[in-house]
DNA sequence: GAAGGGCGTTTTGCCATCGTAACAATAGAG
DNA sequence: CTCTATTGTTACGATGGCAAAACGCCCTTC
């Protein structure tokens, strides 16, 4: 069996047992290809599955009735996606391939069976839902409370810091993957105004940009400006009994 | 024993054994009086404790750089309070009482003990938590994509469907227990816009108000101009095994 | 019952930020 | 080397912020 996307991603934050790496593993069993651009969800569509990433990105959105669009979050490999199909049958959001991604879907019941077998996983999914939680309160905190350009330092600073989760060799530039349009879409902002905001800080000197990727060119500028801080540093997973 | 007001509250969408009941009360077995205004954690500050509310209202918030504050999220009896203490040793949040109200500290490995042996209570809190993550995917899409009235309309029904779980008792006129700053400052706006838009909304006939309560005299058209839908109506824990 | 204080609400004028529309420039894909 | 997607640019206007003051209301105190 390919080893888990899911379970590596996990193994860096609190220790598994053999055990339950291949109870994990088993959520990546059936994995399905999804071409740049396509829908793996649409809102409102009837859902009984979840997803683990294992390759790409993915983004979810919503679209409101005056058609202007809300993205939700960006999930990188080894992300859990599409769990408020626990709670509502019909998805809440739409879920869509940044890349050419790789999914592994399973069904909803496998992971209720899943989590009555192995307590230890269900508290690491309750834990890493509470994580994702506090992402969300973040960038509320950010779209409510701050300027285009601390969105923007904010938002940059955050995708960022979670494709180095993923990505190991990722040390300066990076590539973001999402067209200025997308980025205004994802911080409540019109694509001008983002572009007004990408140019002034590159002519600051905080991001460089050549050929698509992006260099944040001073860290610890662009973190006061958004008023960020990277929680990933702070996560204690203590909370987990020893494996 | 006292009944628990979590389990109460949790009944009302999913059958609960006795066996369960039981120890979901345990959670609530040291209540803890805290008066109107009391801070019940502070943000930073090292955490071990989440809470289950049983009487009153608390919000949680957190204040930027600048001094400007971002109301997260308003809480009601039954809910389940500060589960990021889970995932962050410290609190990424302050939590302050709206009335005089009743919490019930627990200590966040009892939480875990908790979830080892009643597994069926593990994904319930799971899902409870993925639903909160929905919750507050709907007011990012507020904040990044609406105008003022949609965010103050979306903010009364929200309000007003979570009050009407908690108390069978209301039908029409509800208690905010906001001052119109507290609203902005969930929302996004100064007090000044809200105060704009809530006059506005009572001369087009949408709200009234009468000694601190407010009305919804036109539930449709506001939930047309807040684009919201209220999700409480489409939960469906068919996905917990049965009790 | 009058006086005072504190809190929340209401109101105003002015102005910054950000959105809209429309178009030009550039770059990537086939 | 064209075609399309994305980025860059501008003028103008709307939305909502800011500062400051007045108002109303409840509560206390005398």
């Amino acid at each position: 069996m390919a080893g888990s996307c899911f379970a590596d991603r996990l193994a860096k934050h609190v220790p598994l047992s053999d055990v339950e790496k291949k109870a994990l593993a088993r959520l990546e069993e059936n994995p399905r290809r999804v071409k740049r651009g396509a829908m793996i969800q649409r809102v409102n569509e009837t859902v009984t599955e979840l997803f683990v990433l294992r390759h790409g990105r993915v983004m979810s959105f919503v679209i409101l009735p005056d058609g202007s669009r809300q993205i939700l979050r960006v999930y990188f490999p080894g992300d859990f996606i599409g769990s408020a199909s626990t709670v509502y049958s019909k998805a809440p959001e739409s879920l869509v391939a940044l890349d050419d991604a790789v999914v592994c879907p399973f069904d909803k019941h496998a992971l209720r069976r899943l989590l009555e077998e192995f307590p230890r996983v269900a508290a690491l999914l309750f834990l890493l839902s509470n994580a994702e939680r506090v992402a969300m309160t973040d960038r509320l905190a950010s779209l409510g409370r701050t300027s285009a350009k601390a969105r923007v330092a904010a938002f940059l600073l955050d995708i960022f810091n979670r494709v180095r989760l993923t990505d190991d060799s990722i040390t300066d530039s990076f590539d973001l993957k999402l067209t200025q349009e997308e980025i205004g879409d994802a911080i409540g902002l019109t694509s001008v105004h983002v572009n007004r905001m990408v140019r002034q800080m590159e002519l600051e000197g905080l991001i460089s940009r050549a050929n698509g990727r992006i260099s944040l060119l001073d860290i610890k500028r662009l973190e006061e400006i958004g008023h960020y801080t990277n929680r990933h540093k702070d996560m204690d997973l203590d909370w987990l009994p020893a494996a």
